[in-house]
Formats: C-alpha cells, sequence, structure tokens
DNA sequence: TTGTATGCGTTATCAC
DNA sequence: GTGATAACGCATACAA
C-alpha cells in the first residue's frame, strides 16, 4: 500500500482536497470547525503525512537548507553543526549535512544536488570553500553564509561570516615572544586556500610587531588533519636552525604535530612549544594540554544560521553583502614553555 | 530569473519537452545524433539542472538516502558514515546525514521528514535505534537497514547489522583475569536500550566462564559519552571492595573514566585497568593508549548500505529480514596491567 | 465556508 | 525519431 495523499485524505473525510489542504496549512483561512475535526481523524487514521517534494515544487519553498562542512571528523566542525542545527530546528528547517571530504569537486556535486532540490539555502561551513561554490550559487540566487570567505562579490542574498584570527594570534605571539622564542614555524593549511595565507600573514604581523623578522619563521604546509601534522614534524626538524615553536593553522595539525614528536621521543614542550589553533574538545584532553586560539564555534554556527534566515526572508530584496565578525582569544594551556637551550 | 526548466531548454533547442527528456535519461532510446547534440548546447548555455523533486515526484525514486546516527561529535561513527559514503556515491545515491541527538523524539522528526522527502531507504546507525522508528518505517515499507538492532518482525525491507561482541569481549576477559583481576565494574550505556544489557551479559558470561561470579562485577550506568565517563568515576570509587577492572560500554565512557580517574589523582593502569569498545580513532591517540575492543566501523557502514541498496532494487518482493553480522576483537594497548594489590 | 480548475517541472504513454 | 498529453501530489486563484 502506498502513502495515503490529499486525495485519500478527502475522500475518507467527505470533503474536497482544497478543504484537507486549508487545515494543513491552516493559519487564518477559515474553515469550519467540524469539517476541521472530520479532516484531522481522517489525516490520523490515515497517518497521512504531506509530501514535501509535491508541496515544495509548488509553493518554491522547501523549509531545508544544506549544510557544507569539509570532514564529519573533524572536531572543529561539531560545535559549528549543533549551533547551526539549534537555530534551524527553532525556525522550522530541516538540515541536510554534506561531507566534502576536502574536495571541491565533491562539493560542487552536493551544491548541484541541493539546489536540484530546491532548498531554501546553503551554509558553507567548510574550511575549504571553493568560489567556483559560491558563484554557481550566487548565480542562481540561491541565500548563501560562508564561514571566513573573501567576497569578491557585492551584491546578493550572500553573507559572511568572518573570524578575526589577529586578536588570537597576537596574544598569542605575546606569549611565545615573552616565553624566549626567537625562532619559529607556522604549518599552515593548503597554500592554495586564502584563509591559509591570512593566517601566515597575521603571524607574521604580530611577530614583526616584536621586530622578529619575516627570515626568522619558517613555512611548511600542513593539510589540516591529524596525519598531515604527522608527517611534516620530520620535515620541521630538517629545519636548521630548528625552531622552538610552532604554530599551527588548526589544533588537528598541532596534535598531529605532538604526536609526531612523541614517536621520536621529543618532549613537548621542553624541546617544542606548540600553538594550535581552533580550541576543540578535544585540545584540552590531549597530553599536554593544548595551547591554542580558541575560536566561537557554536557562536559561528548559530550566527550564520540566523544570517541565512534573514537572507532567506529578504526574499529577493537586493540587498549588499551581509558580514559579521567573530573574534579569536589565547588560551594557555601546556604546550607551551620556555626554550631550552 | 529562475531556473531554467525543461520547457526552457525544448525552446532554445527546437525541440519538444519529450525530447530533451530522452537525451537527458537517454540510456538506448534512439534520438537522432543531431538533434542530441542541439539539446545538449542549449543545456549547457542555460546551465540547465533538472529539477530532482519534480523528477522524484513521478518516478517515485530520489536516489537518496537517509542516515540516522545519534551525535556527529562521537568518534565512533565517523569511519560508519565514511564506508556509507563510499559504497552510496559509487552507486549514484546521495545521503542525508541526520543526528538524533540521542533523541527518540529527534530521530522521529527526522524519519518523517525523510519519507516526506521520497528518500528511497533508511539507514539507522544509531546505537539508540527505537522499535517506534522501524515500524514506522516498516509501515510504510520504507527499505530499512538498523545496526545492532533486534529484529521483532520477520518480513519486510528490513536488515539488520548484528555485531557479535562475545568474541571480544571474551578475549579481552581472559586477558584481564590472567592479568590477575578479580573486581570487576562494567560502566553501561543506558539501561532501558537493549544493547546496553546485551554487552553487559556477555561480560558476565565471559566472566562466568572463568568462574567468576556475578557477585564480583558491579553494574553503573553511563550515557556513552565522555562527560558520562568523567562522572561515573566518581561512583566508582564509592564501590567497595574497590574493583581493580572497568568494562567500558564505550570509548567514549572509557576516556571519560581516564580522564575523572586522573583528575583524581588516579594512575592508569596501576590503580584501575580500562577496557573499552569501538577502537575509535582517538583510542591509539590518548594516553595511556587505550586497550579495547575493536569494531569493524568502514565495514559496518559499508555492508549496510550494500545491504540496503540489495533491499531497495529488490522491489517489494516479500523477502526475509535481512542480517549480516560483524566481528569484534581485541586490542591491547596500555590502560590494562596487573592490579597492584 | 467550501469546491473546481489550473499549474509546479518532470517522466511516461501514447500517437504520429 | 519525435511530439502531444496525461499523470505525480499538492497549493491556490477563483467561483459558488
Amino acid at each position: 500500500m502506498p502513502r495515503p495523499t490529499i486525495q485519500d485524505v478527502a475522500r475518507a473525510a467527505g470533503v474536497s482536497k482544497s478543504t484537507v489542504s486549508r487545515v494543513l496549512n491552516g493559519v487564518e483561512d477559515y474553515v469550519d470547525a467540524n469539517t476541521r475535526r472530520q479532516v484531522e481523524k481522517a489525516i490520523a487514521e490515515l497517518e497521512y503525512r504531506p509530501n514535501a517534494l509535491a508541496r515544495s515544487l509548488i509553493t518554491k519553498r522547501s523549509l531545508a537548507v544544506g549544510l557544507l562542512i569539509s570532514d564529519v571528523a573533524n572536531a572543529f566542525y561539531h560545535p559549528v553543526i549543533h549551533g547551526v542545527e539549534q537555530i534551524a530546528i527553532e525556525a522550522g528547517y530541516d538540515t541536510f549535512l554534506c561531507n566534502t571530504n576536502y574536495e571541491v569537486e565533491r562539493g560542487l556535486h552536493f551544491i548541484r544536488s541541493l539546489m536540484s532540490k530546491n532548498v531554501d539555502g546553503v551554509l558553507i561551513m567548510s574550511s575549504s570553500v571553493s568560489d567556483e561554490w559560491i558563484a554557481e550559487l550566487a548565480r542562481h540566487n540561491v541565500p548563501t553564509v560562508a564561514l571566513d570567505w573573501k567576497p569578491n562579490i557585492s551584491e546578493g542574498p550572500l553573507g559572511v561570516i568572518a573570524v578575526d584570527f589577529a586578536a588570537g594570534i597576537q596574544q598569542a605571539v605575546e606569549h611565545l615572544v615573552n616565553l624566549g622564542h626567537c625562532r619559529f614555524v607556522h604549518v599552515a593549511g593548503p597554500l592554495n586556500l586564502p584563509t591559509s595565507l591570512l593566517r601566515y600573514e597575521a603571524f607574521l604581523r604580530a611577530l614583526a610587531w616584536h621586530d622578529i623578522p619575516a627570515a626568522d619563521v619558517a613555512l611548511l604546509e600542513g593539510n589540516l588533519q591529524f596525519e598531515g601534522g604527522q608527517r611534516v614534524l620530520t620535515r620541521l626538524l630538517e629545519l636548521s636552525p630548528r625552531p622552538t615553536a610552532v604554530f599551527a593553522a588548526n589544533d588537528l595539525t598541532a596534535l598531529g604535530l605532538i604526536s609526531g614528536a612523541r614517536e621520536r621521543g621529543l618532549r613537548i614542550p621542553d624541546d617544542l612549544s606548540v600553538v594550535g589553533l581552533d580550541d576543540i574538545a578535544l585540545a584540552d584532553q590531549s597530553s599536554p594540554p593544548l595551547t591554542t586560539i580558541r575560536l566561537p564555534k557554536l557562536e559561528i554556527g548559530r550566527s550564520a544560521m540566523q544570517m541565512l534566515l534573514t537572507l532567506m526572508h529578504s526574499d529577493g530584496a537586493a540587498c549588499p553583502v551581509h558580514e559579521a565578525l567573530v573574534k579569536s582569544s589565547f588560551v594557555e594551556r601546556q604546550s607551551t614553555a620556555a626554550p631550552r637551550s
């Protein structure tokens, strides 16, 4: 037996489809109390549920949004996802979670799939935003909010959650310099991502402020993942002179570095100070607990979804690109100490 | 400008909708090579993408499946999700990932939402499967595969991935007994879940095999989460006589126990041996690395999706409930040792 | 207050 | 090979 349709309900209640439709969406549309009860009874008995496809085919809205992230296994996204879902559920929206797996191609596939399913908006919380994604969405006028993306468009249903890394990085650098460090490395994310360079430059600026020249800071490329950190440690050890402090583009990389260091018998923080970025849950459970720069992850998720709601509801009005700024802050734990030498 | 429809393409190519539809789904349906190129050109120029809603409204298939899990933040699910997506993508299916947040109500909401979106099947990889969910899906004939669920129905488009905990638990118990332990605790998941009792009973049976009476093994209730493990440690310490070894229902709980123990100055494994279950990625990065029982997580995801494909394609044929068994195995690391006393 | 008719964007069943 | 035309399940303008 196939699922009952609105027609079946109408028959069972002895009314027409439109009447059923009215009690279904019944806001202000007056329908007689008696017939309403008839219809509700029929709905309950048949366990009727409206077909969301048919409905959104005609209303042009699906009460659903897409949420793209790079990797569910990356703990950074967990509070973000949670924050998004909090607001979404409150507002009656379903969220489709899509794992891009750090692949541009995969993300594009999801975006097309989401659009073909008429989602009302898309959240791109992936650290590896592709301009191509945004372009595709903008061209089709789909409300979109992206995390940490430099808008090169100034108009449309677009929003950006910008992260002010500078503040936290400043404090971290001050901390390291005060400890007496003077040879640094930055292990960046993939260098083709704009955000990778932004973090690196903020690091350089903060160091310059303390009269440390760019020449004293090496740059290595990681992949924002744990095993990337492990791997890159080998190359870090080949650096000469050996750096005493490393700033990783994210906590996962930092934890990978620590793990790799331990395997080689190095002691953290005595032989190497490590600073991460994100402050994922793991950061203070690791050993040693990770000194890091905290991003307000739950808030990022919440305000992104909030902003998306605004965009979706300000239907069509040609608005400028929305922007929100969230701040970072420094968290001192035990993966940093004065250099030994 | 709204998204172009099949009609727009037809006009642009100077043909009818039907022809466009043919090249779209073009299997072996003969369409003149010339007109085909005309149509493809128009499609490319308009960047036309078929509306998945309208399509599945008539085909009754959406090429999408729902994937319910308890919590994206629980690392156990990451390889499972990955495995599901591997097979799904291969087969051309999209997956909708839904976070039940360990709440029955939320899961039910998702299931209804998925059904109303005409998903072709549902995967319930949540550790807290509700019979109500399965009933709802079965009643509407939606192909479903559940993890670790005791079927009380014998027919329908249903599949079960059963986990053989016994083997791994046996080995773990043997390991502990050989070390000289004789006073045990089990920190279970929520006791209203059937799977919680199954693990507990398997533990008791394995101990009985070594002539350890049920009286010597205490039972505490956790919640399968890290902080639950931390919390329950307090109650563990109040036990008298103090147990020397604890078997946790999952790794998260075990890691929470270890974290709680460390806070109170206990040393693991000297003061307390801890065995987990799952073997999540974190397990061998923790300190000390966690002795645990490994579940083949990727395989669980892969075979679940594989089974779902089978169910979805064996359309309507009244088949018995499919069942697959995956095995557990013991992994010795460093959170277990001989008791001190 | 309720019913009828039309259309959303597809695929499917016919004719041609 | 190709083009009308009828569904699919629903919402909605309009008529009653």
